[in-house]
RNA sequence: GGGCGAUUAGCUCAGCUGGGAGAGCGCCGCCUCGACAAGGCGGAGGUCACUGGUUCGAGCCCAGUAUCGCCCACCA
């Protein structure tokens, strides 16, 4: 075994052995109450793996492997995304660069068979790399959301919804996502600050005494105002309420109409209506029964029976050159300003969102919403950390219906058929006869993904999957997509299966870049977690100056990324910091050598048992148990990095720079129930850690006489940490560790080579069974005789006394001395601090009695060091 | 406009139900001591953003202020 634990040398092999073993794939049996089961995100087909995937499986790893160990049948539900507009755009693209060819080009069936061939090629990259991180999904059993099967579960919940009630087809105003050429919903729209000119344009009254000025960014949409609306109660319009204005360059006639909607203060206070091209006039328009024409195409270019043939075919931002210059050549621009406001671009393609009437797809969704309220607030699903509840249930409160078709290529097609006659059939089956053509559409990404949980398993059939392994237990994913994509899960899961998809919902923080940007790879800010674990460049955006190079990434191997990324993220959002995965390599470091330390020492005929003999063992016992307790805990409330830097202490701060240090003499010694101790020890450690650790930890386990089998194939924690613990024995090592502390403190404070062995009296009780671990850990000569004061030269004060050290050499008195004063003086303080405390009657009279209590023997034992001292 | 979160050591962050401020990294000093120099030991370093309040006692609870971040929202 190397001195440096080598995360290369080890992981390939120990994921390869995980793959072999079957652990991952469990046989379909039990009730979904005893066992336990994840459906992970499912990946983009296309994508690759980033740093949230990376979390997220560390995350999702850390609660299937905690479930292995409980003995639960376990089942991570493995699979991909098809992702609608990302996949085709990114094919679009590679078509376009590459061949110079579009998908109209190619055609609707031609296109779709690239898209595959694409998933072909590419597709199984992510799942490689999930592998790599020493994730155990059920490999053997993946799932696209695209396949044939999945695809009829698809259909089955459109025509089901669709019968009763819940999805319909309507024109109303859409997000047209001019980039993609489809309709987008509500979520997929991100606004953002833009400043544009926002122009007064008179409108001449009919009666020609004058006109009324509008303001708006959009002159070009003028072409389908349909209205003039003032406040009711503006004094300035009363009289106009209910004259006509004519729309200039058209000339048609506008009523000018009066709703509250209108502000008073903004603008001129009267307002174009454009029913058709927004959103808010489109709501005023409805109210009036206005009709809503449309001069914008939904490609972007000005068309309909409104425009003027000069225009037709423009694009928007040429039309409103065109048209604002019409109208300032006619007098009627009054007044140009700079206007900065927020407008709605596509997140997927980026471009600005036009507003149109579109005929679409639509989901009623207040009804199927009040049952997934209901399960969140009873409690039946938790979210993690708790304050996702409230943005879970005010947007499911105020909820509105959900365009669910996109005019793409690359989805479920919608299962509806018109018949030239007007009939129109749906059902996931074409009907028979000639004249019938499906519709053109495909259904947004979402309402697939929203049948995950499910669909997966076999659903609609009865499949022995979906009977073991529904509903599944924890749902673990970033905060974006909890409207995108939980609450549809909630919805459709009640509604298709009666039952809540998933008990907790898990929101992971999101980890930025070092400089507190977003991560991403097209800001140059995003960091490769398989860069991380082999090694590799370090991203610019590590770079103390702009420009320099950061240099390379040890391989710090899939350990450490995964325990420094649960370390990291504490349901906050935080900053990469490479140094927590650098701690987290450490520590796989030292529990790998600790594991040759004992391992180098014990007989391959040794087995693991807790046989305790001196205090140290109880002690170290006592604090395994608390460490079980305490990282079991955590895993379980979702506190993972609690949970990491629980296993952290106990590992560096208890077990390794304490335990088999005292340990060691006996170790050497060869006494077997010291070895047979230290092995249980070890062997339970591996087991404690091996949920966040997985990798080292196996390979460890592998090397301990008598260990069975696979680490990840659940071994259990053996409870009998040697029943209780020994209170006395954890008190004595906890004194004598303090004791050890202040020696080494003393010895650096007078100045005491490390090498030189001074001879001490020991002047304190308690220490009984931890004065040879004083003596050697302090490098002390202890002799209890009680001769030899006469030659003191210096006092280290020590809990319950002191130790006096006898005059040499290798002493510098000067310093012992001041040392010895600085400890007076802090010790005084410190009991006139509890002093004055005990002396407040208010503490003594309200404060709990435990505390009052331990407070007093706090100052006796202050009193007692200040005597000896 | 509404909501949520953050503000603790030079840096990145812990600190769960109120009872003498912690970690990692960085810094200083010592150490090739039979697991580990990616190591060990010791140390320096903090008015817990600010102002009030509740309490015997506040980093933690309450009110307000400031700064930063995120989410939601239909002001032309």
């Amino acid at each position: 075994m190397k001195t440096r634990y080598e995360p290369a040398d080890v992981e390939p092999r120990i994921a390869q052995a995980w793959l072999d073993s079957g652990i991952s794939h469990p046989e379909p049996e039990g009730d979904p109450a005893e066992n336990y089961s994840i459906a992970i995100p499912p990946p983009n087909v296309t994508g690759v793996l980033h740093m949230g995937h990376a979390l997220n499986n560390a995350v999702q790893d850390t609660l299937i492997r905690r479930a292995r160990q409980q003995g639960k049948r376990t089942k991570w539900i493995l699979g991909t995304d098809h992702a609608g507009i990302a996949t085709q755009t990114q094919v679009e693209k590679e078509l376009l660069s590459r061949l110079g060819t579009s998908r109209e080009e190619l055609g609707r069936e031609e296109f779709i068979s690239r898209v595959w061939a694409w998933r072909e090629r590419y597709g199984s990259q992510i799942i490689e790399q999930i592998k790599r991180l020493g994730s155990t999904p059920d490999f053997s059993d993946e799932r696209f959301t695209f396949d044939d099967r999945y695809g009829e579960a698809v259909l089955k919940v459109f025509v089901d919804l669709y019968e009763k009630g819940y999805i319909y087809r309507d024109r109303y105003l859409v997000n047209w996502d001019p980039g993609s050429r489809s309709a987008i919903s509500d979520l997929e729209v991100d606004e953002r600050e833009v400043t544009d000119t926002l122009f007064y344009i008179d409108y001449p009254l009919a009666s020609g005494s004058g006109s009324i000025t509008v303001a708006t960014v959009r002159p070009e949409t003028m072409l389908a105002d349909v209205a003039i609306a003032v406040n009711p109660d503006d004094e300035r319009y009363q009289r106009l309420i209910g004259e006509t204005a004519i729309l200039p360059i058209v000339g048609r006639k506008l009523k000018i109409i009066a709703d509250g909607y209108v502000k008073t203060d903004f603008g001129t206070g009267a307002l174009k209506i454009t029913p058709g091209h927004d959103p808010n006039d489109f709501e005023i328009g409805n109210r009036h029964g206005l009709p809503h024409p449309s001069v914008i195409g939904e490609d972007g270019c000005m068309e309909g029976e409104a425009v003027p043939e000069r225009y037709l075919g423009l694009k928007t931002g040429d039309a409103r050159i065109a048209i604002v210059a019409e109208l300032a050549e006619l007098g009627l621009i009054r007044r140009r300003e700079e206007y900065t406001h927020t407008v709605p671009f596509s997140n997927r393609s980026g471009a600005r969102i036009e507003p149109l009437i579109s005929l679409q797809w639509f989901m009623r969704m207040d009804e199927l919403a009040e049952p997934a309220v209901d399960v969140v607030k009873s409690g039946q699903i938790k979210f993690h950390p708790e304050r996702w509840t409230k943005v879970y249930l005010d947007w499911m409160g105020n909820i509105r219906p959900w365009c669910v078709s996109r005019q793409l290529w690359w989805g479920h097609q919608i299962p509806v058929w018109y018949h030239d006659d007007g009939r129109v059939h749906v059902d996931t089956k074409a009907p028979d006869g000639p004249g019938w053509e499906r519709d053109p559409d495909v259904l947004d990404t979402w309402f697939s993904s929203g049948l995950w949980p499910f669909a997966t398993l076999g659903w609609p059939q009865r499949t022995p999957e979906l009977k073991a392994f529904y509903p599944t237990d924890v749902l673990s994913t970033g905060r974006d997509i909890i409207f995108l994509w939980v609450a549809r899960m909630i919805m459709l899961g009640l509604e298709f299966t009666g039952e809540i998809p998933f008990s907790d919902v898990y929101i992971h923080s999101i980890i930025q870049a070092p400089d507190g940007r977003r991560m991403s790879k097209s800001l140059g800010t995003g960091i490769d977690p398989l860069a991380l674990i082999d090694g590799g460049e370090r991203p610019p955006v590590f770079a103390k100056s702009a420009g320099e190079d950061a240099g390379e990434f040890p391989a710090y191997g899939a350990d450490a990324v995964r325990w420094g990324l649960l370390a990291m993220s504490s349901g906050q959002d935080v900053r990469f910091n490479e140094e927590k995965v650098s701690q987290a390599q450490q520590l796989t470091n030292k529990l790998w050598n600790a594991s040759r330390l004992v391992l180098g020492r014990v007989d391959a005929g040794t087995r693991a048992e807790a046989r305790p003999q001196a205090p140290e063992d109880h002690w170290i016992l006592a604090r395994l148990q608390r460490a079980v307790a305490a990282v079991g805990e955590a895993i379980d409330s979702f506190e993972f990095s609690r949970a990491a830097l629980s296993l952290y202490d106990f590992v560096y701060g208890e077990l390794c720079d304490w335990y088999l240090e005292l340990v060691k003499p006996r170790l050497y010694e060869g006494d077997p129930d010291t070895a047979a101790t230290l092995l249980h020890i070890l062997t339970e450690t591996v087991t404690l850690a091996h949920p966040l650790i997985p990798f080292v930890t196996e390979e460890i386990y592998a090397h301990i006489p008598g260990s069975e089998g696979l680490l990840a194939g659940g071994r259990a924690q053996s409870g009998a940490s040697a029943g209780n613990p020994d209170a006395l024995a954890e008190h004595e090592v906890e004194r004598a560790i303090e004791a050890i502390q202040a020696i080494r403190a003393w010895r650096d404070a007078a100045d005491v080579k490390a090498s030189a062995i001074l001879e001490a009296q020991l002047r304190a009780e308690g220490y009984e069974e931890t004065v040879a671990h004083l003596a050697r850990l302090g490098r002390l000569e202890i002799g209890v005789d009680g001769d030899g004061l006469d030659g003191s030269a210096a006092a280290i004060a020590i809990p319950g006394g002191v130790i006096h050290v006898l005059a040499s050499a290798d002493v510098d008195v000067e310093a012992a001395t001041r040392k010895r004063e600085a400890k007076r003086s802090e010790l005084e303080a410190e009991i006139k601090r509890a002093e004055g405390k005990l002396a407040n009657q208010g503490f003594t009279a309200k404060a709990p009695p435990a505390v009052v209590e331990a407070e007093r023997t706090k100052l006796e034992a202050l009193r007692a060091e200040l005597e000896a001292l």
